[in-house]
DNA sequence: AATTCATTCAACCGCAAAGGA
DNA sequence: ATCCTTTGCGGTTGAATGAAT
């Protein structure tokens, strides 16, 4: 048998509260402060749990809470955040003033993970998505396969690779992709570079997330390798701020080499960052790009 | 207009940590 | 050191709402 629910008391109320409720507990907690949630509902006329009133409290009724939309800032404050503290939302929701635990998980579960999961990055590792169907949709989009092939065609190519990937799912690459599926070779009119995965440790697959070719410096579509999670992007210590800060402030720097220099994005080093979190375009152009499919 | 499906978010549950006896 | 109570946290649920059919 497990443990009692908290408030399993009879006659003790649950779910939403009223109006009356929420004076209650305000006028209360602004003339005695809450002291021990176990005692206030007794004291506070209250005919709930203390756990209830605490959460009332700190989630809605607290008079520096601020709601309404989050704001781009707080957005990638909450993306770069989640991928070094991982799910941790209260540790988050420190560095987002009025905003509570609970709004920011609701607001990662709702947008913010649907979101990575669009643009082919896992949630949890903020590693680019290595499963099938972030694969194939990727490919799909960027190689623009349903405009070259007849749907059976594409059925056949797709169940060839899906025995290649139960194969062996930790090493996806063009390469390899190319090889059983010769037709992938002429890939459409944007000219993919195939890194070489073998100089790579650990390699992740990972296009580039937009087709600007402002923002790449080059007209072509190309991959690149993200050797690591967007977690990295946060500075360890606070030297070379300008230096770095230069480098992370656009998608880009997922494309250029390790010498500095745009390219295709082989071996590229990401280590570092200005001491704050990417900038609203860096993760509005991940997101925005008409052409990523959408998984959900 | 009615119904179904999808999304959002306030609230709950249970576990674990913290703190006091 | 151990036990017990309280508090805080993260995962999950389900009612309310909106969108699509």
């Amino acid at each position: 048998m497990g443990r009692p629910p908290c408030c399993d008391e009879s006659g003790i109320k649950k779910g939403p509260w009223t109006p009356e409720e929420d004076q209650k507990l305000i006028q209360y907690i602004q003339k005695n402060g809450h002291g021990s949630w176990r005692a206030l509902p007794k004291l506070a006329g209250l005919n709930r749990c203390g756990k209830s009133c605490r959460l009332r409290w700190t989630n809605y009724l607290r008079p520096d809470i601020k709601r309404g939309k989050f704001s781009a800032e707080e957005e990638h404050t909450i993306l770069h955040l989640h991928s070094v503290l991982g799910n941790k939302w209260s540790a988050i929701a420190t560095h987002l003033p009025g905003r509570t635990d609970n709004e920011i998980k609701n607001f990662w579960n709702t947008h913010l993970k649907k979101k990575l999961i669009r643009i082919g990055v896992d949630p949890t590792t903020h590693r680019p998505r290595m499963d099938l169907p972030a694969t194939l949709s990727r490919l799909l989009c960027l190689a623009d396969l349903t405009g070259i092939m007849e749907p059976r065609a594409w059925d056949d190519h797709a169940a060839r690779f899906l025995q290649h990937l139960l194969r062996s799912p930790a090493t996806i690459n063009m390469s390899s992709f190319s090889s059983i599926v010769p037709e992938m070779k002429p890939v459409s009119p944007m000219n993919m570079q195939v890194p070489d995965t073998a100089s790579v440790p650990s390699p992740a697959l990972f296009p580039a997330a937009t087709s600007n070719a402002e923002v790449y410096g080059v007209p072509e579509m190309s991959f690149g390798f993200h050797q690591q999670p967007l977690g990295n992007y946060i500075k360890q210590d606070s030297t070379s701020n300008d230096e770095l800060g230069a480098a992370m402030s656009a998608p880009s720097a997922l494309l250029r080499d390790a010498d500095g220099s745009l390219g295709n994005g082989d071996n590229c080093s990401i280590s570092g960052n200005a001491g704050s979190v990417p900038p609203p375009s860096f993760w509005s152009e991940l997101f925005d790009d008409p052409l990523l499919p959408g998984l959900i």
